[in-house]
DNA sequence: CGAGTTTGACCCGCGC
DNA sequence: GCGCGGGTCAAACTCG
């Protein structure tokens, strides 16, 4: 069985618009980046419509797992980044807290009487009241992933509670929530289906993690080096590596590289990649060389991140 | 018994 | 205002 991996960038900060997060079906085949005003947007911006096209005609690769979104350090490149147009609507609360204020309030609702209900409802019409323009609740930066795969639930060496499962409209597959099980960690993502073709699997983190993969904190089990875990820590820079190597290319006009990786896994891995064949190569077997041994299959899909670096951001959605 | 999953109910935002 | 769809909660359940 084929699988391919594929990410999709999203802007958090702007308000989502319905279809915003639709990623279900033009955009197969190709990494999109959604106008994400951090790390990538320069790159995006910048973009003339004719890479676009380039772009959005290639195949990109990114062998399982998809990676997890960037891990969240005071040093972190993300974490520097200048704040966001939109970001004063709600200066220190993040989309977590606003849920998990939120969340209060149901509870509340739930198990206080109706008196108390009520009370509830005049204040927050009193609290509509003082507020001219409620605050919207904004979202933690999502990072969205297509996988060809089987499995709906794709390890990424992350440990994730299932906290909720929807039907899709218009599609058959359900998507399922899933939360980090850090207690400190609100790191949110969500797993489905595209209806449009069964076989791909797209996986949207919310947030960054505030500490290290379980898997890979303990990494000299599965030999993750210091320049792996890097990786994770710098994953914007790695967005926009990967976009400057996709332009280079796209320059130079090479032709896409075929490989083909098995995988001990549930499936197999044939990736497509613009990269010179000693680049991509040497990150396939660097990998290799450092994870395979593992039996795990956490520690299968880990071998792969290396490949983070293959992953380029493509053209804008119009619907933004 | 703790951790994770399932699932129905609920809330919220948005479009009409 | 209403209905719809997305997102979340939490009790019940399963599993190791």
């Amino acid at each position: 069985m084929e699988r391919k991996d594929f990410a999709t960038f999203y802007d958090h900060q702007q308000q989502q618009q319905p279809g915003m997060f639709d990623m279900s079906t033009s955009d197969l085949g190709f990494m999109d980046l959604l106008g994400s005003n951090q790390d990538f947007s320069p790159y995006l911006y910048e973009m003339i419509p004719q890479q676009q096209q380039q772009l959005s005609s290639l195949q990109y690769p990114s062998p399982p797992p998809p990676p997890p979104p960037p891990f969240s350090e005071t040093t972190s490149d993300l974490t520097n980044l200048p704040a966001t147009p939109n970001s004063d609507s709600i200066s220190s609360a993040t989309s977590n807290e606003a849920a998990t204020d939120n969340t209060e309030h149901v509870n509340n609702n739930k198990i206080s009487s109706k008196q108390d209900k009520e009370q509830d409802d005049q204040k927050s019409k009193q609290q509509s009241k003082s507020k001219k323009k409620p605050l919207k609740k904004q979202r933690e930066q999502r990072y969205a992933f297509k996988t060809q795969s089987e499995v709906d639930h794709l390890e990424d060496g992350y440990r994730w509670r299932k906290y909720g499962q929807k039907a899709v409209k218009n599609s058959p597959f359900p998507r399922s929530y899933y939360r980090c099980t850090s207690a400190t960690c609100g790191v949110k993502k969500r797993v489905e289906r595209c209806s449009d073709d069964p076989s791909m699997v797209v996986t949207t983190y919310e947030g960054q993690h505030t500490h290290h993969s379980p898997v890979m904190t303990r990494g000299s089990s599965i030999g993750m080096s210091q320049s792996s875990m890097s990786h994770f820590n710098n994953y914007g820079s790695m967005m926009q590596n990967h976009y400057q190597q996709q332009q280079l290319h796209l320059q130079q006009q090479q032709q896409p590289y075929m490989y083909n990786l098995q995988t001990p896994g549930n499936y197999s891995t044939t990736t497509t990649t613009s990269l010179p064949p000693s680049t991509a190569h040497h990150s396939l077997l660097h990998d290799q060389s450092r994870h395979y041994s593992t039996s795990s299959a956490s520690a299968s899909y880990l071998r792969d991140h290396g490949l983070l670096q293959d992953i380029v951001q493509s053209d804008r959605r119009k619907d933004e």
